[in-house]
DNA sequence: TTGAAAAATAAACACTGTTTAGTAAATTTG
DNA sequence: CAAATTTACTAAACAGTGTTTATTTTTCAA
């Protein structure tokens, strides 16, 4: 009997309906003024109707962050393209600040607040930034094994790589650079110049 | 006629109570469940109370996080003494992450929320953390006076440690190393290696 | 001591995430 | 097909939030 599979369907075309309003609100209102009453409203459902197919608001905020994270790696996969994994590692860098700059509010989801970080317990591990990972590491390994980095272990240079990049980004995006008497510009321009001078410091 | 001084010492002692208040409810409860009412409480005065010494919530975690500067200062005074400036260097990296790691949510407050920045508009520049980071860029500045750095621009080179601190620090503070499937403990040791190697790596 | 000014608050407003109790629709059963 | 049952949905409420308003209490000056 397809009724089964049919409702099934249907309940995952709900989720998807949920997710998909709540990014739209994220992208037009921004992640603070994103309630569960504006994401009903959106999809012109009833708050409670959200309940039935996600526990809490951090549930449903970890889907939408899975789907932020599919949008990253497409970016990767698309800007990141270079045979020479050292100028991959670059073109990495540079995509990762340009994503965090252009999608503040996703980036935000994805590696600044706590909330879809509470559903991962102990047991469960999380996985949603699992590939993004896996893209920096399988070209961190590349980089070491042809010694084109002055890395040795892998995961030492993933963890520097990433908190070089987290870190501008992060600092940027939450205006802690305005300690520094700068206009914008110049500031980005910093930023730029930061991430050069790292690519060359860790260049073999 | 001193009660106009007594007046506004009163008002002082009054926005201390309040600041004091809020920093309490930081540590024993998390800044997430600190609201207006629980720190109302807290001193024993009304909500509203509140409101005639603060404009509003973020202006007074604002002078919160002034506060938790003047800690971070108060710490590297003590625990980044060296003389050779390189060493310094080492000491100040290695006292902000112990910092960040032992007091997550001042280093919330002072890094990673929205919240208090918020007050910073245009005109108005944040002057909160101007001390700390000067501690860093007088650091920097006499490592590049004495060649023992590789940067040659102070400000480049200020804008990369902390960055690279502050990425380390905020991705453990907010969970992202789950990502690695490593135990807690791996994590830490694997954030000691990061820092110590990127101490070598700008090393001249 | 009385009148004005200042300080504090109780109660309300508009919001939040979430739960409960009840309605409307779809499906299964007799 | 009609009745019974399960499923899908929602209105209304609860307990909380930041903040404002109207009112009361306290303090000070004349």
């Amino acid at each position: 009997m397809g009724i089964a599979e049919r409702k099934e369907r249907e309940r995952l075309e709900m989720r998807q309906r949920i997710i998909h309003g709540a990014m739209q609100m994220f992208l037009e209102e921004g992640y603070e003024k994103t309630s569960i009453r504006n994401i009903a409203e959106k999809i012109e459902y009833s708050p409670a109707t959200i309940y039935l197919y996600y526990k809490d608001k951090d549930e449903l905020l970890y889907d939408v962050q899975r789907e932020a994270f599919e949008q990253l790696i497409t970016i990767f996969s698309k800007e990141a393209t270079a045979e020479d994994p050292y100028k991959r590692l670059e073109q990495i860098c540079r995509t990762y600040i340009k994503f965090g700059r252009e999608h503040t509010e996703m980036y935000d989801l994805m590696f600044i607040i706590r909330a879809p970080m509470n559903v991962v317990d102990e047991q469960h591990l999380w996985t949603n930034g699992h590939d993004a990972f896996g893209f920096l590491v399988q070209c961190l390994s590349e980089c070491i094994e042809q010694k084109l980095v002055r890395f040795k272990n892998v995961m030492t240079a993933a963890l520097s790589v990433w908190a070089m990049g987290h870190g501008l980004v992060s600092l940027d995006i939450r205006c802690r650079f305005k300690v520094m008497e700068m206009t914008e510009t110049d500031i980005q321009d910093a930023i730029e110049a930061s991430i050069n001078e790292y690519l060359e410091l860790i260049k073999a």
